[in-house]
RNA sequence: GCUGUGGUAGCUCAGUGGUAGAGCACACCCUUGGUAAGGGUGAGGUCGAGAGUUCAAUCCUCUCUCACAGCACCA
């Protein structure tokens, strides 16, 4: 038998017999670490600990310290025994995938009955009875015709068609968890008793289409979470149950923010402490905009399927369109029109008003466009997907040689933005071209690398992601991180000649001949109503000063008190702060809690020494200690807290 | 749109084949209280909509609708 050479991670190497497995490598070494063994890294390939090793390699044996191979091992091995366990109790359930996600894992099945919530807490007590039993898991190099014929035989089509996904070259691999055995590329844990019984959780069941194929049978998904420990599981599920308190629906409703109602399904009714957030959010981009080199524009709801049909969108975005037919006076057909679901083809309407000069570019033309799109039924989601929303939208046309200057400008004003709306942690992705795509390679060049140079030139960093452009061209996507570390796109930066060319949108060169722009189309914020969803949970419904619907309640400790309240929020009312009063019969530890849970900022407590004295006691969200001011004091500093950042 | 689960008072939820309950919120009264719920009384519901089964339906069946989770979608 060959010798080879097994080099450690200190620096150590050692000869083995060529096809030894980490296991006996890890049993050469100790004991004890043949015990704790749970897979290898070899030459950088997480490794089973029962395959072989045939060259010099270099070789790290993992353990339960070692977090991502853990965490892989330790999720995909419960998707199998979860797999087992379903099995075992509903024998005719048929087996399809079971990958490891994020968190945990899930496993696709097909089954006639529907799996029910009760029917999980079975599911895990099976699982644990498997992984108490510590049975070993085991595996084998199959040839394909052998796989085959065994899964025909035993009624597992998904698996038969699995199988014949797999490349012509690529081994068959078999593995058992006792006597229960899938398909499956592997590694895996050496038993089931390497598991953490109480570090996994079945989070529910869904539908999900095998192979992720609207055509193809809808199966039944069973997802779990699953970690090292008890300690680790623990946090994941506290981080749920903080995302949860900071849910946009429910902090909506406590702080009478908006409402949803099935006769406007996807679109909002705005309350009057909602739309303040809005228009206060509203009037800072308006400023911005302006100060940026923007002019502002309004463009119709309605507009005639023609205009649609030039601009390409009756072809391929029609099923997301609300259509409008109409019976006009004296007309034989009805004309048919369509509610805006996007603002470019109106924006190059006015463009294309009036002859435009070279000497006009770069045109940066904005609307607030108030835009409905009819989405699918089960994608709407609180105020964050919805089918009435305004985009802070605006189109840039220019020449091809502002491209690169004009969105390196953009990136600078989107930072100013997301800096000054307290969102410093984002990136940048750079979507390149698709595989179906239109225009020549030349021209994908040049409009890839001017994006990647304006990111250059702006200082940003950015990620490549290929494939991922719209078929005309590439574009630049903004992702921003919020409190809890979840990622969120909202800015987008997207290049196109294919818009300006179907619409026939021109402008006279300094050689007197007409030439074709380019726009870009450009959002910072996305849409008012997605944005402000994400500003309540970033904030846990906590907003910045200036953007709070309710600034201040000044709560009265006694009624005697309640005139001098009034005077107060006068006062503040005068400097433009949004102050009201809290005069009703109530104590002030209600009245204080109310304001607190309805996430007031500040609430000014005025009792007998204040009247005396003209002063107020502020009390600041989430902070338990007062502070006594002076009511000239406390109105010059909240006039100064409600300034909007750009006008500090 | 698909699969599953739901819809009972403003909110959070309990409940039953014989037309309904709690807590909070709301109104009124008592209380004038010093920083996260003082006490009492009262009002409030076509039990999501429609159809069916039944002597009788909020409850059982079907259809629709909306919401939630996931999938698909997001030119």
């Amino acid at each position: 038998m060959a010798q080879i050479t097994l080099t450690f991670p200190d620096g150590n190497a050692r000869e083995y017999e060529a096809g030894i497995t980490p296991a006996a490598v890890a049993g050469s070494i100790s004991k004890s670490l043949s015990k704790k063994a749970i897979s290898a890294t070899v030459n950088g390939a997480h490794w089973d600990l029962q395959w072989p090793i045939d060259t010099d390699s270099a070789i790290a044996i993992n353990t339960l310290q070692d977090e991502d191979p853990a965490l892989e091992l330790i999720r995909h091995d419960l998707a199998h025994v979860m797999a087992r366990a379903v099995q075992e109790i509903w024998p005719d359930t048929k087996v399809t995938i079971g990958p490891v996600t994020e968190h945990g894992w899930f496993y696709d099945f097909d089954r006639a009955d529907p799996f029910t919530p009760e029917d999980l807490g079975a599911i895990e007590a099976k699982m644990k009875e498997i992984i108490n039993a510590r049975d070993v898991v085991k595996t084998e190099i199959w040839d394909r015709a052998r796989a085959r014929k065994h899964y025909e035989d035993n009624g597992e089509p998904y698996k038969v068609e699995l199988l014949d996904r797999i490349p012509e070259d690529a081994p068959i691999r078999m593995y058992w968890h006792g006597d229960w055995q899938d398909l499956c590329r592997g590694p895996h844990l050496a038993h089931t008793g390497q598991l953490p019984a109480d570090a996994f959780k079945l989070m529910g069941v869904s539908g999900a289409y095998w192979f992720g194929d609207v055509n193809r049978p809808m199966l039944q998904r069973i997802s779990g979470v699953a970690f090292r420990n008890r300690q680790e599981l623990q946090k994941y599920l506290t981080f749920l149950e903080e995302a949860a308190k900071r849910d946009h629906r429910k902090l909506g409703r406590e702080m009478d923010l908006f409402h949803l109602q099935p006769e406007a399904p996807g679109q909002i009714f705005w309350h009057p402490n909602g739309w303040t957030v809005y228009t206060g959010l509203q009037d800072y981009m308006r400023r911005m905009q302006r100060r940026d080199g923007y002019v502002e524009v309004n463009t119709p709801q309605v507009v005639n399927r023609k205009l649609w049909e030039e601009s390409g969108h009756w072809d391929n975005y029609r099923e997301n369109m609300f259509v409008v037919e109409v019976d006009e006076e004296g007309a034989k057909e009805k004309t048919v029109n369509a509610l805006k679901p996007m603002n470019c083809p109106c924006h190059v309407q006015i463009f294309n008003h009036g002859l435009k000069s070279y000497r006009d570019l770069p045109l940066r033309m904005a609307e607030f466009g108030s835009c409905n799109r009819y989405e699918p039924s089960g994608a709407l989601h609180g105020i964050m997907r919805v089918r009435g929303f305004t985009q802070d939208d605006a189109h840039i046309f220019c020449t091809f040689d502002q491209v690169e200057a004009e969105s390196k400008k953009f990136i600078e004003f989107l930072a100013r933005i997301y800096d000054d709306l307290g969102f410093h942690n984002w990136r940048v992705k750079l979507s390149t071209r698709p595989d179906k795509r239109v225009g020549s390679e030349e021209s994908w060049d040049r409009m890839e690398e001017a994006l990647a140079n304006a990111c250059k030139a702006a200082s940003r960093e950015f990620d490549i992601f290929p494939g991922e452009g719209a078929f005309y061209a590439p574009k630049l996507e903004f992702v921003l991180t919020d409190a809890i570390g979840r990622d969120w796109q909202c800015g987008t930066l997207q290049l196109d000649p294919n818009l300006p060319e179907r619409l026939d949108a021109s402008y006279i060169g300094h050689d007197g001949e007409k030439h074709r722009p380019i726009m870009l189309h450009r959002a910072v914020l996305g849409s008012f109503e997605r944005f402000i969803g994400i500003l309540i949970e970033e904030h846990a419904g906590r907003l910045p000063f200036w953007l709070a619907p309710r600034q201040v309640v000044v709560a009265s400790i006694t009624t005697e008190a309640n005139p001098y309240a009034d005077d107060v929020v006068a006062a503040l009312k005068a400097v433009g702060v949004r102050a009201e009063a809290d005069t009703r019969n109530e104590k002030i530890n209600y009245k204080v809690r109310e304001h607190s849970v309805g996430k007031v900022p500040v609430i000014l407590a005025v009792g007998a020494r204040e009247v005396e004295e003209r002063t107020v006691t502020v009390r600041r969200l989430g902070e338990k200690q007062t502070q006594l001011a002076t009511l000239d004091d406390i109105a010059t500093q909240l006039a100064a807290e409600t300034t909007p950042p750009d006008l500090r």
